[in-house]
DNA sequence: ACCTGAACACCGTTCAAGT
DNA sequence: ACCTGAACACCGTTCAAGT
């Protein structure tokens, strides 16, 4: 099918792009075989195992964000546009997200985000510690928020399910609930990342002016 | 092997069982039914299929979660407690985190806490609209902490490997990050999460006030 | 109603053989 | 160095047969 040779990064594009077709279950070392038109083992000349695969698929969209980082900009909007761009991945591999979250990585691959955070939040005037600490916490939102965004968190944020069956959230045992299934079935993915956002970075910037620094 | 009548309850808690010794790949059918000392087929008189026993089991440990809460308490407080009862999942069964994390369930087994959740923040004086945005700001945190937590979030926090292979940290590239090695090498979990909790709580409790109810 | 073995269409990976 | 088919030890699930 394709005059290029088989190389290793032409194998991770096939992976991810067959994710984005058919979801991460869909993935198997014959398939992507099949897919590039050459015998399932030619794969392991190129790539170890299935679980490497993976990780090389993770590293990939890692290292495949965009941060357009100006250092003269203030240190909130610096890591405003750092979690945005984070953020991006739900966007362009939307279903690639769960894998690149549920992989343990151990290649240098997302340090430079790393790298960058540490860096604008010590010229914010944090100590590491601080740096450190604050950065897990952005962290941990984006990964959260990206998992609601990509429908994969449990039972809370879109339900539509709910809403469609009204019926069978019971108003008397569930009477908030039930009340707000209008709210509930809905989800501005841009307006609710953006209202966490800024509570969390006013909130480190008023932890930071007290301090006095 | 056991004379108890095979059951759903016994195939999830089996599966669960599996989980927790073996991890999530361990999870098998036929695995499942050796362990119970039974033929694979007859799992599916109790489960229709796998994915189906992966739902029950996220189910299961969503509906274990222990939520003591006292009505009478500070919306602060209650908060507090509800935040901290979902993240006691991450102790009880943390190779099933990722499993309930990653399952769109479409049950009412984790719509207690959200009622709850809501209840709470209504009492807080927000509207159902407010009410729901920060629940979800919640969860977001709160998931990406297990996240962490479970020791499966990509390249950030406890990087032991980073700190083993310190000299695999290139000081000038990433000079922020190799000179926080020794920081970012550990992670006082309960720490963490309660910093990020406390900021929310108190970003939360501002955003309240100013706009005066 | 519940259990079951055989069978089918898949897996990932090892190995020995090719070029 | 790279490719490959056969083979092995697994999968989930359907179906027909048992009780």
């Amino acid at each position: 099918m394709s005059a290029e040779p088989l190389s290793r990064p032409r194998i991770v594009a096939a992976a991810i792009d067959l994710i984005e077709r058919e979801g991460a279950d869909a993935v198997s070392m014959r398939r992507i075989a099949a897919d590039l038109g050459v015998g399932v083992m030619s794969l392991y000349n190129h790539v170890p195992s299935k679980a490497a695969l993976l990780d090389a698929v993770a590293e990939t969209v890692l290292s495949e964000i965009e941060f357009t980082d100006d250092p003269g900009a203030d240190w909130a909007d610096r890591v405003r546009m750092q979690a945005r761009a984070f953020r991006q991945i739900a966007h362009h591999y939307p279903r690639c997200t769960m894998v690149v979250v549920s992989r343990q990585l151990k290649s240098t691959a997302g340090l430079l985000p790393v790298e960058r955070a540490l860096a604008t939040l010590r010229s914010a005037g944090f100590d590491g510690a601080e740096a450190v600490r604050i950065l897990r916490m952005f962290i941990a939102y984006i990964v959260g928020s990206l998992l609601r965004e990509v429908g994969v968190t449990p039972t809370f944020a879109p339900v539509h399910h709910l809403q469609v069956d009204a019926g069978k959230v019971d108003p008397v045992l569930f009477p908030e609930t039930s009340s707000l299934l209008p709210e509930l079935g809905v989800c501005d993915h841009d307006a609710e990342f953006e209202f966490g956002l800024e509570l969390l970075i006013g909130a480190i910037a008023s932890a930071r002016g007290p301090r006095g620094r």
